[in-house]
DNA sequence: TCAATATTGAACGATTGCGTTCAAGTGAAC
DNA sequence: GTTCACTTGAACGCAATCGTTCAATATTGA
């Protein structure tokens, strides 16, 4: 529906404050009132945006794997697919807008945590269950380690991006390399 | 000056476009034409207020030091102190406000980085840089392994307290445990 | 005491936005 | 051709806010 998308663009780029009906009702190609038929209210509108981006996040990331390469190369896979998931700026930005206006609905942080950052911690914590049953790795608690993975190859880069700082892509490439070796001594299997 | 504390409530609590000057200056009990006196606009309001919560991070935070006491003890102390601080609502919601204001002036974001993340990083680095010196511990980077605990420590804690989940000591706890036995393992020296 | 400075209340202009109402128009289905 | 649902433009009432102006008052320090 063209007049969630226009939503989506002003809500996100601009917040929801300074976001006005009117405009996403022009950029839809549409007339204010069409936009009150549909949705009762700024806020209405708000949580059809983010329930909107949330499916399209849902849909769009993946674990990759890879058969036949060793668990050094895989993991180091997973956390470049992860870190550049996740410092696209729409991305940045779309988090900066959820986490601000959490306020208007709490629902909405919780709706976003389920289709982004939990689903994703799920899948790779899957991963890592089906590779300790392999025994590749000993690992007591798949979600506890997953989430130490995942928050390693993010390291500061997340906050650097969050609060404006220009993305490194070098000190990124390092901080993956070094989450690997750390997750590998501290749980595979020799 | 009561003028920037009334501010920093105001904008830290319900956001800068939902913080009237007026609001600001009643609370400060204060006359609006006073502030405006103070302070060119409401942007120079907001940088004054943003400022001036950096310096009262910049003096709280603290790395405690265990002296006679473990690798282990004294990196969860560290550990704990860190989440706890980060933990707090009025930090959570500082945060909040601060990245979703970044678009009103790109120093804002640098400003926080320096006087919280990156300060903190910083000194536990150096920490770390003494115990790599002791031989306590082998790390290559100190900024980096220091990045890689203050991650593991906060996990996904950190998200899920943004984004309005609530409180979860208990995992917490379990997220710094598991932070200090990887570390070890993988940069203690037998 | 006196003079400089800071503060105040009140009003102003200009803008913006929400959410509603209503009469008129469009289009498709039957 | 008529009905029914949907859309439209335009206007309305209402409320906020920003930032300014000005003359009156309070406070300060010498």
């Amino acid at each position: 529906m063209a007049i969630v998308d226009a939503a989506i663009a002003s809500f996100f780029d601009l917040g929801y404050a300074a976001t006005s009906i009117e405009q996403v009702a022009a950029a839809a190609g549409v007339s204010k009132v069409t936009v009150y038929n549909h949705f009762t209210d700024k806020r209405g509108l708000f949580t059809a945006a983010v329930e909107r981006e949330c499916e399209r996040i849902r849909s769009h990331f993946t674990v990759p794997v890879l058969p036949n390469s060793t668990l050094r190369e895989r993991l180091t896979e997973i956390g470049k697919a992860m870190v550049a998931f996740l410092s696209r700026p729409e991305m940045v930005q779309f988090e900066r807008r959820i986490a601000a206006e959490i306020g208007l609905d709490p629902a909405i942080g919780a709706t976003f945590l389920a289709s982004g950052p939990h689903r994703m911690k799920e899948a790779f914590a899957a991963l890592l269950t089906s590779l300790n049953a392999a025994g590749e790795i000993s690992v007591e608690d798949p979600d506890l380690a997953a989430e130490q993975f995942a928050a390693m190859c993010k390291g500061m880069g997340d906050l650097e991006r969050r609060f404006g700082l220009p993305h490194d892509e070098e000190r990124d490439a390092q901080r993956i390399e070094a989450a690997v070796e750390v997750f590998c001594r501290a749980y595979e299997v020799a």
